[in-house]
DNA sequence: TAAATAGTGTCTTTGAGACACTATTTC
DNA sequence: GAAATAGTGTCTCAAAGACACTATTTA
């Protein structure tokens, strides 16, 4: 998309624009990278090495580079800390989309820092590493960080989060718990090969509602004849008692015709 | 939220703090209005008096001033173009939400600019004025628009639009096409009251497809049971042949339970 | 064999498509 | 009365909740 004047004069104009004309800020992108570990909904967070808000929690991020855009800038740190590739369409491993910007003047101490923050979900995502200006990376549970996220009303609970990073992994988690309803983005909170009870722990888990087993397997396995998943045609392995589940795979389409009804709706 | 430094050394910290530190961008805060006109779908643009792009069609939009954050500024754009006072929650005339960031560091031949752009949706909109920076305001239908928004390949097409609006208009109205689906975001493109062939007509013109009146009208009539719509129990006045239908309001609920299908779903 | 988990069959209710039919208006 | 539009009744099919029942594994 390279720029042609379409006349001398705005040639002109362009060669004399003073870009200092208007109020600049220094521009992010921060990651919320969800996944299930140890059956619980959990976050990906880095503890601050430096000044502002150092040894608190925060979203991976950075400074978005002069010659990037934000979505290159959020797929590089995702990279850089976890080693996973990202994708948009449902494909890959990782899903990774724009959530929101966040653009608060006094948002950072520093200076106007907008953040484009955007939402990650994958599976049996390694152990992190920390980067060069991070003490230490690891995964939350979203259910031990403070209020607003999943009920948990005890004030002295979870991790101190920096900047408004509670709002943004707020925003997160419930743009996760919607599209599970309209998406097959669950099927990227599971590993693959994976039995519809995986998916149906996934769903349980991010919604922290049960669902009925019958009831899910039945329209998982009308998914499956149009391909939202596919059968692989084989079982489990055995390891626990109780008849081994059919093992499936990720289908070829991203959105369902029909919402996957949450239990109490009716919002 | 006024930051509290943690510690003596990160007040200092924050004292030195050099904001060049890291490259900068100028922020600004895009809208696009759809409503229906004349049974259209239409996004409001304004012309542009300035370069770069003079002669352009572009969204309503401006720089985000230092002490306030996008969205202020998008709804302050909205209501000196339209008068509109906007509102997020379904409860106001104009609904108005994020839609996306645009980070593309080539999007302005000027320098690097990030749009937020944001979806604003209401009807009955007085013809717009023009702002200070703009030779003209007026609503154009979306079809009239270039490729990719409708279907309309003709290349010929349409007016000539700036920067990378072309993109954010189809991104809105796909946003909104897909919203009609899960909420109840079209009583916001017709005018209160309206009637329950009022609203199909409204869906038909953002999806352009023709729906069975009679299962929209059980679906609508199910819908006022648990108060999404709500009947005033008087009818329109007359004026054409015909039965009068019945009038009703929006009513206490945004979010639908079930997804609304679209004819050809399956995506 | 008991316990545990996956999966099937069947009944009932509800929503949606199809379509014949009725109701209320203008001309 | 004819034309036009809104609204009702009814049949059929598919999806979802409930729940009894069968299947396959470990210990």
């Amino acid at each position: 998309m390279t720029y042609q004047p379409s006349s001398e004069a705005e040639g002109a104009f362009l060669a004399d624009y003073d870009p200092t004309a208007y109020p600049t800020v220094a521009l992010t992108a921060d990651v919320v990278l969800l996944t299930i570990r140890d059956g619980q909904l959990s976050v990906l967070l880095v503890e601050r090495a430096e000044h502002p808000y150092r040894g608190a929690w925060a979203l991976p991020g950075g400074f978005v580079g002069p010659d990037e855009d934000a979505d290159t800038a959020a797929a590089r740190e995702l990279e850089e800390e976890t080693g996973l590739e990202a994708a948009s369409d449902g494909t890959g491993r990782v899903h990774l989309e724009q959530l929101a910007t966040y653009t608060a003047p006094d948002r950072d101490p520093r200076t106007r820092v907008v953040s484009v923050a955007y939402m990650a979900v994958a599976a049996d995502v390694a152990d992190p590493v920390a980067g060069s200006d991070a003490a230490a990376a690891r995964f939350w549970p979203v259910a031990d960080l403070a209020v607003g996220l999943t009920g948990n009303e005890d004030p002295e609970a979870g991790v101190d989060l920096a900047f408004d990073h509670e709002r943004i992994i707020a925003d997160a988690v419930a743009r996760l718990r919607g599209k599970l309803e309209y998406t097959t983005l669950a099927t990227l909170l599971v590993a693959e090969p994976f039995t519809i009870p995986d998916l149906r722990r996934a769903y349980e888990t991010v919604w922290d509602e049960q669902l009925e087993p019958v009831g899910f397997r039945q329209r998982m396995v009308r998914e499956a004849a149009v391909d939202r998943i596919r059968a692989i045609g084989d079982t489990e392995a055995g390891g626990r008692p109780g008849r081994p589940a059919a093992l499936y795979r990720r289908g070829g389409h991203f959105f369902l015709d029909r919402t996957f009804p949450a239990p109490g709706a009716g919002r």
